[in-house]
RNA sequence: GCCCCGUUCGUCUAGGGGUCUAGGACGGCGCCCUUUCACGGCGUUAACACGGGUUCAAAUCCCGUACGGGGUACCA
């Protein structure tokens, strides 16, 4: 395959769903598995649903994840302009080419006519009616009214719509790259809507015409659009543009947690997770949502989270690089079925990536958050810190808001744990273990544990008397990285004033 | 209702007629490591929706049923 062209084509109705990041995901690996152009297509030819801001969440999402378009709107390219809004024009004249070409036709319901006629229609016993074959040929339409009363009405002005005529008892059938051969018969499907009366045209008259005229090799898109994949699919032949129609492929949809249903914007909140990469500040707090990236997760666990959502490369690596999915990647290993949205997963994929991730990039991260709790510390300190928490981590703000204790003072101590521990005679040794400590000529992790180690010989302790002691000085909480490691961290001087803070602080509160 | 798509452990999935007493991962449980919490290691739990075919042989092919999802707008 060559010149393998794929396009994600958002509505900008409001910020980018995670469903519709893995959409642009797919489309982006097919591209770079074949050395194609990944294009980015605004679809915004609703106007009562246009949501300012929208269309630079977008591309902030896809930044983002680091899976930024090839060509497309914000981008430029040779096919702009790439809003669909823009290009107006172009559809209207595609859409008067199918009038007269006898494979479309002027209706003039109002949409109140429509809904009328719909309610009296279900008030009969017939709930499903539609514009069809039959329908077409007793409403007010192009074909029903006679010519001179049709011109009249167009000459007068009078609002209308361009509708798709449907062909008479005929199967189409197409070949999806995911499920194989989908047919469909044409007295199942409408007279669908081209051009609505704003002059506007609909996706489905925009799509095929832009997909056509932009070059598009591959459809890659949601399963909700193949019951009207019939219909696109009759556009390319009404318009002769058959032999270079794009091949298909109808992704599974996303599932909410519990499996009912589509994962939708709602259920964020619902399930206390996020279900959109990026936050979102609306008007009200009821609108707005903290994305995965304000959750604290690493773009690319969310990229190779989402990547194994509804495809798998049949091989028993779990942890695949942006790089390393472009280089696997295949449409045939997509599934069929809906996955639902397993949160666990996405927390695992984040811990393995937090893990594994430099410590400075972790610090550069991290340090809005740090900044934020007035901790002021320096980069490289920042950095230590990231190294000894990243460990234990599940989100980014882990590494700081589990940490408080390497950046300022112990706050809290524990004490339950103390009061266990500590023994009206502990003091004297305890300050003799400081004092050995603080003699050390090296403050660092090894020799510190050894030079322990040898105190506790010396004196004839356990480690379990000593150990839980020390972790508690230092951290307040028997929760953390290593002892030693946190005093290297620390530095001699901290080490031995929050050891005598601490011995004062625990005498205080023998039980 | 009608049309379309789907159905393997709780979840994501491997599997594309015999190698399946069905593999991996997440989650759960247990053990080890560590006298911290984690990580990690090891083990364990648990599935081919049902019924008919086709075939020497079916999780794999066909049909039906059930269930699930999607669509059914001058929204995308």
């Amino acid at each position: 395959m060559s010149n393998i062209r794929v396009r994600f084509a958002p509505s900008p109705t409001g910020a980018l769903h995670i469903g519709g990041v893995r959409t642009a995901l797919y489309n982006y690996l097919f591209a770079k598995k074949h050395g194609g152009t990944f294009v980015l297509r605004i679809e915004d030819t609703d106007q009562g649903r246009y949501v300012p801001g929208a269309e630079d969440y977008i591309l902030e999402s896809l930044a983002w994840c680091g899976i930024m378009p090839d060509e497309g709107q914000g981008i430029g390219g040779k096919f702009a302009p790439y809003r669909q809004s823009e290009r107006k024009d172009i559809y209207q004249k595609y859409a008067l080419e199918l009038v007269a070409n006898g494979n479309a036709y002027y209706a003039f319901d109002t949409p109140e006519e429509l809904d009328a006629k719909r309610q009296a229609e279900a008030a009969a016993g017939n709930h499903n009616f539609k514009y069809d074959t039959v329908s077409r040929k007793v409403m007010k339409t192009s074909l029903s009214l006679p010519a001179d009363e049709v011109q009249r009405r167009l000459g007068a002005g009078e609002d209308y719509v361009i509708r798709l005529k449907m062909p008479e008892n005929e199967t189409i059938t197409f070949t999806d790259l995911i499920r194989g051969e989908v047919s469909f018969h044409t007295s199942e499907l409408d007279d669908k809507v081209l051009m609505k009366s704003d002059g506007m045209p609909t996706y489905h008259l925009a799509n095929i015409v832009d997909d056509h005229l932009m070059e598009i090799t591959h459809v890659i898109r949601g399963e909700e659009w193949l019951p009207s994949t019939g219909h696109h699919v009759l556009l390319y032949r009404a318009f002769g543009w058959a032999a270079t129609m794009p091949d298909f492929s109808h992704l599974p949809l996303i599932l909410k947690p519990d499996g009912k249903g589509k994962l939708s914007k709602r259920d964020g909140a619902k399930f206390g997770m996020p279900v959109f990469p990026l936050g979102w500040d609306a008007e009200t707090e009821e609108d707005s949502f903290r994305g995965f990236r304000e959750f604290g997760f690493l773009p690319q666990a969310v990229i190779n989270f989402l990547a194994f959502l509804g495809w798998n490369p049949g091989t028993e690596q779990e942890i695949f690089s942006l790089a390393e999915l472009c280089e696997a990647f295949s449409i045939e290993k997509i599934s069929k079925s809906g996955a639902r949205f397993d949160y666990d997963k996405a927390k695992w994929y984040n811990q393995q990536y937090l893990h594994t991730a430099d410590d400075a990039e972790l610090a550069t991260l991290v340090r809005p958050l740090s900044e934020a709790k007035g901790y002021h510390v320096s980069d490289k300190y920042l950095a230590q810190v990231c190294h000894l928490m990243k460990g234990r981590a599940t989100f980014l703000p882990d590494l700081v808001e589990q940490a408080s204790y390497l950046f300022g003072d112990v706050q809290t101590f524990d004490n339950e744990v103390v009061a266990k521990r500590w023994k009206p005679e502990s003091r004297p040794v305890f300050e003799a273990l400081a004092d050995h400590l603080k003699a050390q000529p090296a403050f660092v992790a090894a020799p510190l544990e050894e030079a322990v180690k040898a105190f506790m010989t010396d004196r004839g302790l356990k480690p379990g008397e000593v150990m839980p002691i020390l972790r508690l000085s230092l951290a307040g909480t028997m929760q953390g990285p290593g002892v030693y490691e946190m005093m290297e961290l620390l530095g001699n001087e901290r080490t031995i004033d929050r050891l005598a803070k601490a011995f004062d602080y625990f005498d205080a509160h023998l039980a």
